[in-house]
DNA sequence: ATATAAAGGTTACGGTTGTAAACTATAAAT
DNA sequence: ATTTATAGTTTACAACCGTAACCTTTATAT
């Protein structure tokens, strides 16, 4: 994957988005009736989209009776690959900086922050020291 | 600032961020040198980009002798302004979930969590009860 | 005085992105 | 049989981005 997910647009990734959500390969006509309710695509936008993220080799589109859309890359690997770019670029590749700077600008509240306590326990290794 | 910080580009936040790590408006040359050593621009592509920072409203150019360039975002809303963003795509808008993420992709090690459970209880106004 | 360099302004150009029309082939409906 | 709708393919086109040249004016060095 690597460089291609990033090159994931934003209208690419709303399309993909619902391939996502479906968790399996769609035809055009599935993909066109999700869309058409959460936005005012023409017909034509929405295949130049799925064209594009095919040539970007992150959808493949498999020939039977019509084309099947079936995204290759996970949202979770997109959402992944995204977040480490953001904390790369703007926290010096540190996510704990990124962390501490929801902290500072309150992006937390008081539950948020109660409830990744408990987070930080369950994966910590050291959790019978506390 | 809303809407604009949104457009300032990859090259853009190159130049920007001279002027934020100078903290004081600059003139061009010395923008110039500080970006000839970490990038291969001709002088021309850095004009270009301070125009379009200057056009985006971002930057403002003041005319002294020479152009004295100065930033009209400061670092900080920038990083929590895009951050804010991608937490809105793709984390529903919670910063909750994305610590809970970067948690499950282990991109905090144990010591990162260790220093964030201190800061957890620094702002925390429920910290005596604990 | 003259060449050199830099500042400021204008223009350019290929690539990407958002958005879509146009055309062709085919299937479904009347 | 003829209209209608949809799939698939090709083409378009303006805005934006990365990168830069070119031109004019002015200051500096020789």
């Amino acid at each position: 994957m690597g460089k291609l997910v990033s090159k994931i647009t934003d209208s690419e990734v709303e399309v993909i988005r619902v391939l996502w959500k479906a968790g399996y390969e769609l035809p055009i006509v599935d993909i066109r009736k999700t869309l058409e309710q959460t936005s005012k695509w023409e017909a034509s936008t929405i295949k130049t989209l799925l064209r594009r993220l095919c040539e970007k080799g992150v959808v493949l589109a498999t020939k039977k009776d019509v084309f099947y859309y079936k995204p290759l890359v996970t949202e979770t690997e997109y959402n992944e690959y995204t977040t480490q770019n953001l904390i790369n670029r703007l926290y010096s590749g540190s996510a704990k900086r990124l962390v501490a700077s929801l902290l500072g600008s309150n992006k937390l509240d008081d539950n948020d922050i109660e409830e990744l306590r408990h987070l930080f326990k369950v994966g910590d290794s050291d959790e019978r020291n506390s």
